[in-house]
DNA sequence: CCTTTGACATGTA
DNA sequence: TTACATGCCAAAG
């Protein structure tokens, strides 16, 4: 069998983790791909996630980048975190000395 | 095969 | 936290 595909395995093993993000908190990129074992790979999980929105039922909303910063191009992400309680500082970013997810 | 790209991270200032 | 530079590594061209 087939090893070592990424993308597709790669889905999953992230998927997996966003699925446990409280709601209410935030995770960082580099913080998810620690926990996969891909700690050098923090922008191969942004571009998945770019795609994760067509699967629905993850809340990609919760992940950010180290800066607090939500993602480009995606003004709704804001909205999303707001309705859960996740408060954003007058830059527009969260502050995530409250918000990130602690595991 | 080589180059560019990307919802990023981290060190330094 | 921001701004800038440098590092990373898979995917797409």
């Amino acid at each position: 069998m087939t090893r070592h595909v990424l993308t597709e395995e790669l889905i999953y093993e992230i998927l997996s983790v966003v699925a446990e993000i409280p709601a209410g908190s935030v995770a960082s990129y580099g913080q998810i791909a620690r926990l996969i074992g891909r700690d050098r790979n923090a922008r191969l999980i942004g571009k998945v996630l770019s795609m994760a929105q067509y699967y629905g039922k993850y809340p990609c909303h919760r992940v950010v980048n180290s800066a607090g910063r939500t993602a480009p191009g995606w003004a709704r992400q804001r909205v999303l975190l707001e309705q859960e309680g996740v408060q954003f500082k007058p830059n527009g970013c969260v502050d995530m000395k409250r918000y990130q997810w602690e595991y």
